[in-house]
DNA sequence: CGGAGCCTTGATGTCAGTCAATTTATGTGG
DNA sequence: CCACATAAATTGACTGACATCAAGGCTCCG
């Protein structure tokens, strides 16, 4: 099943095995996206989502001065703009980091689980929800954490959200960001980034060598930063709603 | 009608009255929240939603040593806590600023929407991805802005938000926020809000007089800051889906 | 009239940006 | 497999925007 990581360590086991069928034949064939490759567009017309199978995928607001702020991270079994069928255009760019796998889902087949699957379109809600959530905590790291606990912050989402969909072993994560995105995602310098890097790495809490990510010390990284992953909603399983499939 | 500002400027006009009716009819009678009264903190359970007839309302993020972020400005006419409905808990406080009127909407009636009201439901989901726009564009100013640009846009944007719904007039708006809330908002210290705001008294561009906003160049504000509300779905009626009623 | 909360202003310190140069990877074609 | 080109990472020196500390002045309300 290509959706099987959608929601995984989430609300995925909210899902009937019917609801799961009808998710997995809403989705269409593997497509591979090149490295740094642009999906959509800011203000382009979108008549389908995307649903990321592998790799990895940026959302970002350029500034006029060419100064670019990532605004989100996809890992797979993210939907990468889900938001589309809702909102009818985007009001961001979209990119593949490195090569990635996608595939399409048509709005006409998210039309039609509004229409005949209550429960499953309110899960599929939820998960743009899951984004807004993490975009409230980044608005938070921006306005409140020092560049050191950003990136420590940044690398313990990216850590959790890896983890969910079990592509995090022994600690190390294959991430190939560069310091130049990791700069537009904390919002310093790249220069700078390149400074709490090696803090990070000299205190034996994270080493970032591109295209690895091997953390070290996990606790100790969460605590410099007051990392607390509950807005990721990693205990889904228990607040399920089941009414709308009551009735 | 109570509702009657909901997404006014945006998608209502995508309503049909029959829906309007529905949405009407789905929230209970107004309740007055005194200033500052917390409406819900962060892991509650969430049985209702909240709707925002007058007033204002915040939600924010607290830091463990007493530094808030708050990461959304609510004006009438936005559901508050929408997302509670599909997350059930919430990842953050809410607030009201000044005393809000307010009206609750049970997760209930909620559900028979998601049931039988399929394009009613896509245009609530479409609500709640308003925020998550603007959490982005919140994202893009804590990134990638300076101080004083940082509080222009942040005007621009509630400018903006105000005039939809009819709470703008010759550029003077009710804003009761003290230069602390500014500083939670903006990510900078109050005492850096009280110069940066100086800044824009001085140069006549907008002047901060609690209770009251004067926005005296509105394009010079925009222009210090690069504001796009495009992001704010204002022409949302280009856009309007109405697939989901045709069947 | 007194106090609390909010706003204002000045002095000083620091975190992170910018500029500039070097080293290290990555990749391409001969 | 090496030479070269390009992108990325690293390091140091200098600068500046904003934080912090500290003190004083409003304004509203009981």
């Amino acid at each position: 099943m290509i959706t099987e990581l959608f929601l995984e360590g989430r609300l995925r086991q909210a899902l009937s095995e019917a609801e799961k069928q009808v998710l997995e034949d809403a989705v269409g064939r593997c497509v591979i996206l090149p490295a740094r490759e642009v999906l959509i567009r800011k203000g382009e017309l979108a008549e389908r989502s995307t649903y990321l199978v592998e790799g990895y995928m940026l959302r970002y607001i350029d500034g006029i001065d060419g100064d670019r702020q990532i605004v989100c991270v996809h890992v797979p079994g993210d939907f990468v703009d889900l938001h589309g069928f809702a909102m009818k255009r985007l009001d961001h760019d979209v990119c593949a980091l490195g090569e990635a796998k996608i595939a399409y889902v048509p709005h006409k087949a998210l039309s039609d689980i509004m229409r005949n699957e209550p429960h499953l379109a309110r899960i599929l809600w939820f998960s743009t929800l899951l984004d807004a959530a993490m975009h409230r905590e980044w608005i938070f790291r921006l306005g409140r954490l020092s560049a050191k606990e950003r990136l420590a912050h940044f690398i313990c989402e990216l850590h959790t959200r890896m983890a969910f969909v079990g592509l995090v072993e022994n600690n190390i994560l294959r991430v190939p960001l560069t310091q130049q995105d990791l700069a537009d995602i904390c919002g310093i310098s790249p220069i700078h980034i390149n400074r709490v890097a090696a803090e990070l790495r000299e205190a034996e809490i994270a080493t970032l060598a591109r295209p690895m990510l091997h953390i070290h010390d996990l606790q100790a990284l969460k605590d410099m930063c007051q990392f607390d992953g509950s807005y990721l909603y990693g205990e889904g399983r228990l607040h399920v709603d089941s009414e709308l499939r009551l009735k």
